[in-house]
DNA sequence: AAGAACTCCTGTTGGC
DNA sequence: TGCCAACAGGAGTTCT
């Protein structure tokens, strides 16, 4: 599921359940996801007041007491889901609410003080889970290379334009770059592209001038990736296959993709008309429209 | 050293 | 209906 739009879509779920709350009790159904769980993951967990909880990148991120914090990535097809215990509690779709019956790929039930149970669930079990000191959080090594929050102020034209400077990979592998960008992923990156009319196919270095200043359409291009990324948040993100909100429901900001997943549908720009084509760079879908994203 | 390819694992989908 | 290949939102690691 998730890029940036839909992992701030869970975190906004899972705060009310988790901040303030207790880990009373922590089930860990495997060994591993995509990398094993830390040693004594559920012993470090049970009994930790969580005190906050943020987004870095495409990551989750628990700040416990005791100085630690629990950072958790949902890879392709994680999803957690809530489970209200108490009673008159309104019970959302598409889940069974009892908090006995497992389901397959329910890889770690966390039981709240509260009563309240969250689950993770991950079929592709792409995703991982990692226990670090808090303050040592930046130097995780999966958090170390990580470049700015596209929503951060200081993401702007300069920056682009500087990342961009002089660089041959093309403009499609260089915003899906998390050393470059974090958090966007292959469809925000479409689309964003899109409504700047940039050809994917594009050399990164066509954002800025042989000086290294932005060029017209690099401003063009962030405020696009803002947009695009807040409209998505706005909707609950994008459900395509797996994603949901932690309450069952469906993100819908799917429904307003201009290209992504549109291959052979006509263009939807003004007077535009072309054929959304998909190729494939570095391995990765890419969507867009061949005769009004040129350069 | 940058950029592309490969890899992890399972579920769904589309073609025949 | 069944079988099988292609494909899926990520990203660290390994190649060229």
């Amino acid at each position: 599921m998730p890029e940036l739009p839909e992992v701030e879509t869970v975190c906004g779920g899972l705060r009310p359940v988790f901040v303030g709350k207790k880990f009373k009790s922590v089930e860990q159904n495997r060994p591993d996801l995509r990398f094993p769980f830390p040693e004594n993951f559920v012993e470090c967990l049970t009994g930790a007041k969580v005190k906050d909880l943020t987004r870095r990148a495409k990551y989750v991120v628990v700040h416990l007491d005791r100085g630690m914090s629990l950072i958790m990535h949902l890879g392709m097809s994680g999803r957690f889901s809530i489970i209200e215990k108490r009673k008159g509690a309104k019970k959302p779709g598409n889940f069974v609410h009892d908090p006995t019956v497992k389901e397959a790929h329910d890889h770690v039930v966390f039981n709240m003080s509260s009563g309240d149970q969250v689950r993770y669930n991950d079929a592709r079990r792409f995703g991982f889970m990692d226990l670090v000191a808090t303050n040592e959080l930046d130097k995780h090594k999966f958090f170390k290379n990580l470049g700015i929050e596209p929503l951060d102020e200081g993401f702007d034209a300069d920056f682009l334009a500087e990342a961009a400077f002089k660089k041959s990979t093309p403009l499609k592998s260089f915003l899906l770059d998390q050393r470059v960008i974090a958090g966007l992923g292959n469809i925000y990156v479409c689309e964003a592209l899109f409504r700047t009319k940039l050809s994917p196919k594009a050399e990164a270095g066509v954002l800025c001038t042989k000086a290294g200043k932005p060029t017209k359409k690099c401003g063009k291009l962030v405020e696009a990736v803002k947009s695009v990324l807040k409209e998505a948040i706005d909707a609950g993100g994008s459900t395509l296959r797996d994603h949901r909100q932690t309450d069952g429901s469906l993100g819908y900001f799917q429904h307003s993709f201009a290209v992504y997943g549109r291959e052979g549908a006509v263009c939807v720009a003004d007077k535009c008309n072309g054929i959304i084509q998909r190729i494939t760079q570095s391995g990765r879908s890419t969507f867009y429209c061949p005769k009004c994203q040129k350069l």
